[in-house]
RNA sequence: GGAGGGGUGCCAGAGCGGCCGAAUGGGGCGGUCUCGAAAACCGUUGUGGCUCUACGAGUCACCGUGGGUUCGAAUCCCACCCCCUCCGCCA
């Protein structure tokens, strides 16, 4: 969520970013619901001053002739708060209902462009393999070896559901394994085990509602909404909390299944198992101060990018134009890894510093200094990796000649073999 | 699932419908005392909105949440959320 009154303050300023995100808000209402809501409440309040000093009054007065009088005047008075606080509450929540609405605006230092083919990329690692011999895309290898199994996940869950079978799954398990392991041990993440169901007011904090409610998994009979990524629960641990001073920053990392109906991308990547409804990630998140967070980006960038070198596997760094931001981020990073069997680079993690826009709809603050007033503090979260699309990586880069996978070196003692074969 | 109890400020815990933004105790912060510390004593201690002659002033709101009754609600009524205890069931 924005700031009011910087839309208030500076309102041509914000739809021209927003412009710039090839993206519509609904500025205009905002506006005018504005305006509107503090005429509302100046006469309200003025009419509440008024009661409160002759309803004070009122408890003193001996004479039941003056009290019956001013009783009868504030009952009109009262009337009238009454009607106005009920258009009041009417307003504020148009107002708010049209705040969710608006996305958050890009960061100075973000290029700008209308759509994806201006992403920028900022660098190449690694150089993709090349064999006298045909390497198969992972929807192939992975059935041939028995690791993957899409008939048998279809027939469970139907269209988008696979299973993994035997050292497949060890695989993507040792994978989990190692990159919480990482973040941990390395980077010194917090590892967070966390409910994959959460309330609505989470997904609005997180700011998935309203605007996404389609792609989501939804429980009806309890109102439990499916976590589409772990950042939607991270977002929300420090909901409503104002963090002491010296608490920042804040790392945690966590595993999870991750939910998504799909419904945008219906027919596309429909094959293997580059884009499913269910998918495991581990994901880095961060509280931060202000001032540090895109600091804090970059950091995570080389992180996540760590991770990609250590696999050994031709990665790249993308770098979003204003047009491909998404709703929540201010600057956002892409790594995507080379698969040499499908020939494509798969987008293995998404990098994002969403500034204050997640805290202040969730409420997170903290302050600097003892008896300091409360600020929002900056968020920022990330992929460390999105276990699918490495797995793909993986299988199709360390093919061997015979048919069987080589486990990457640091994976070995995880997954407690070196290949993988029929 | 059944029965009961409860949600008040940083914590504990009071609160006849007006004198309650809230007693009291603890904690925190500042100070006095002290070579220093402890003890004792004194002072202080929330968040958000709006307005303005704007490093300040005024005002409104906030005692789980949302409604309602009333001239006036932390106090009464309704709904919801959450927590606790006991019983049942269960990985």
């Amino acid at each position: 969520m924005l700031d009011i009154s910087l839309i208030r303050a500076k309102r041509d300023w914000v739809e021209g970013e927003i412009a710039k995100l090839n993206t519509k808000a609904p500025i205009a209402q905002i506006v005018a619901l504005d305006s509107c809501r503090r005429e509302l409440l100046t006469e309200a309040e003025e009419l509440k001053h008024r009661r409160n000093v002759v309803s004070k009054e009122i408890g003193r007065m001996k004479e039941a002739e003056d009290r019956q009088a001013k009783i009868t005047e504030m009952r009109a008075v009262s009337d009238r708060i009454q009607a106005l606080d009920k258009q009041l509450r009417q307003v504020n929540e148009e107002l708010r209902e049209a705040m969710l609405w608006v996305p958050n605006l890009p960061h100075y230092s973000v290029p700008v462009g209308p759509d994806e083919d201006h992403n920028i990329i900022l660098r190449d690692e690694g150089e993709p393999r090349e064999e006298d011999f045909k390497l198969l895309p992972h929807w192939d290898l992975g059935p041939k070896l028995g690791i993957i199994d899409f008939e048998r996940g279809v027939k469970l869950s139907g269209t988008r559901f696979y299973l993994l079978r035997g050292l497949g799954s060890r695989l993507q398990r040792a994978l989990i394994q190692w990159m919480l392991d990482v973040a941990v041990d390395q980077h010194g993440y917090t590892e967070m085990h966390l409910p994959l169901m959460v309330r609505a007011e989470m997904m609005v904090g997180a700011a998935q509602l309203p605007k996404f409610a389609d792609n989501i998994y939804h429980d009806a009979e309890e109102d439990f909404w499916w976590l589409g990524t772990a950042e939607i629960a991270l977002t929300n641990v420090h909901r409503d909390e104002i963090l002491p001073p010296d608490s920042l920053p804040i790392t945690y990392v966590a595993y999870t299944p991750c939910f998504r109906r799909e419904k945008m991308s219906a027919g596309r990547d429909v094959r293997g198992i580059k884009r499913g409804h269910q998918f495991d990630k581990v994901e880095m998140y961060r509280f931060t101060r202000p001032e540090t967070s895109y600091h804090a980006l970059e950091e995570m960038v080389e992180q996540a990018a760590y991770l990609c070198q250590a696999l050994e596997i031709p990665y790249r760094v993308v770098e979003m134009c204003t047009g491909d931001l998404g709703f929540q981020a201010s600057k956002k990073y892409d790594l995507e890894m080379w698969a040499p069997g499908c020939q494509e680079w798969l987008e293995v993690s998404s990098l994002s510093n969403c500034e204050d826009f997640q805290s202040r709809r969730a409420n997170i603050r903290f302050r600097r200094e003892k008896g300091g007033k409360p600020e929002f503090v900056h968020t920022l979260n990330g992929s460390a990796l999105a276990l699918p699309r490495v797995m793909i990586a993986i299988i199709e880069t360390y093919q061997q000649a015979d048919g069987s996978i080589t486990v990457p070196d640091v994976l070995q003692s995880y997954v407690g073999a070196s290949s993988i074969s029929a």
